[in-house]
DNA sequence: GTCTATAAAGGGATAGAC
DNA sequence: GTCTATCCCTTTATAGAC
């Protein structure tokens, strides 16, 4: 470890707050964890908690933050010591459940707005541009220089991106011990999703699957889900 | 039109309510209309809409109950007028966006909790069971007698539904003139869902298609999302 | 059983003083 | 930057009118 950086006393309090407040949202939940029981449990008023943080569901944002930052350390330098891409895939998708595994209750809130378009955490709107990016760098070097048909290299990431999102929904309703259903699922599906890849690049294949690939890419460009090719 | 069936008075309000609840959604959007809002609307005082509806929430569920009746109604009839499996997919998709249309604005109060385990409104608790076995049972109707094999036949409803989940989020987020781009997105898919349901069943690619079939099934089965075949 | 009126608990968010 | 006071809201509750 590093010697701790010295923080401004800003992000002192800051980080003073995201602790009170994800020690209360993982006992409680979020929803029971109210603001003023945040900001006492960090010894500040409530104005003040809300200076730093100007709605609960921004904690939890600023958790994710961590989340992703941890993912992307913990994950670059996995993948590169691992054998194949199948490897790679696992610990992706792994070592995200490792760092979140003691939050369900609190991921929660990262889901609620995600079909709101109006509102500032939308999945898709600019608030959670930057961990989508994060999160699909970790995907780009999953794949890395796998060999793949170029329009399935450039769908990739953001299908990885829309299974993984799938797999924390799972992990969120997962009441097994441990979540090990969802250690199970994500195990399953990869292995599907390999001979997948693989199938849509076998070469006794493509009189099938080339038209059945680019149909798809059409379909997704019309659709915004990925940015055309040509532009 | 039928003769206006006789609505006892407590249907009649309670319709009242709902009526003005839903305009107010529509116009304002769900968060900034308050029940003070709907009380004064509906001519009622502020405990009386209480009285009839203990959340905010409950308004939207009111409402989901009436379009998931009012797609078997509309779904049923057209799709036996329809001439083949994927007009009857068409029909099913489609009149359920035909039914939504005006209402984006509302039903991202349904997604809010669909992750939260914890809460009444969850996807998959107690509460949107009877919504999820009505949709269900539409899809399993636009299935009819297709042929299909066993496995495909009896993920094939469950799939939809998921499918369905997912237009609907797109919808939410498509800002297009008409929602065009959902219907576009509804129509490609459909066609490569019908190629894939085709392609799970042509005797030709049995000794590819088979093995995988049964994975996927082995998998879903284990993670409790479809219920065991041997029980 | 249906409703009004009213109060009050409790929480998210904000204004403005210090 | 931090605090107190305050606003507005959801929700619960109560007492009583019809």
């Amino acid at each position: 470890m590093p010697a701790a950086p010295k923080l401004s006393k800003r992000d002192a309090t800051r980080e003073n707050i995201l602790t009170s407040a994800l020690k209360l949202f993982r006992v409680k939940g979020f929803e029971p964890t109210t603001m003023r029981d945040i900001a006492k449990s960090a010894g500040l008023s409530l104005g003040a908690s809300y200076y730093y943080f100007k709605t609960k569901e921004a904690i939890v944002m600023a958790y994710y933050d961590r989340v992703q930052a941890e993912h992307t350390a913990l994950a670059i330098p996995a993948m590169r010591k691992a054998k194949d891409f199948r490897a790679r895939l696992g610990v992706a998708m792994h070592t995200k459940l490792d760092i979140i595994k003691d939050d369900r209750r609190l991921l929660v809130a990262m889901f609620r707005y995600g079909g709101d378009p109006d509102h500032p955490l939308s999945w898709f709107g600019p608030a959670t541009k930057k961990q989508r990016e994060l999160a699909m760098e970790i995907f780009e070097a999953a794949i890395g220089d796998e060999k793949l048909p170029k329009d399935v290299r450039m769908l990739a990431p953001r299908l990885l991106w829309t299974a993984h999102m799938g797999m924390i929904l799972y992990f969120l309703n997962d009441r097994s011990a441990g979540q090990k259903k969802t250690r199970a699922l994500v195990d399953g599906g990869l292995d599907l999703l390999v001979q997948a890849f693989s199938m849509s690049s076998a070469p006794l294949l493509q009189p099938m699957v080339k038209p059945i690939r680019s149909k798809i890419v059409k379909l997704l460009e019309e659709a915004e889900l990925v940015e055309s090719s040509k532009s």
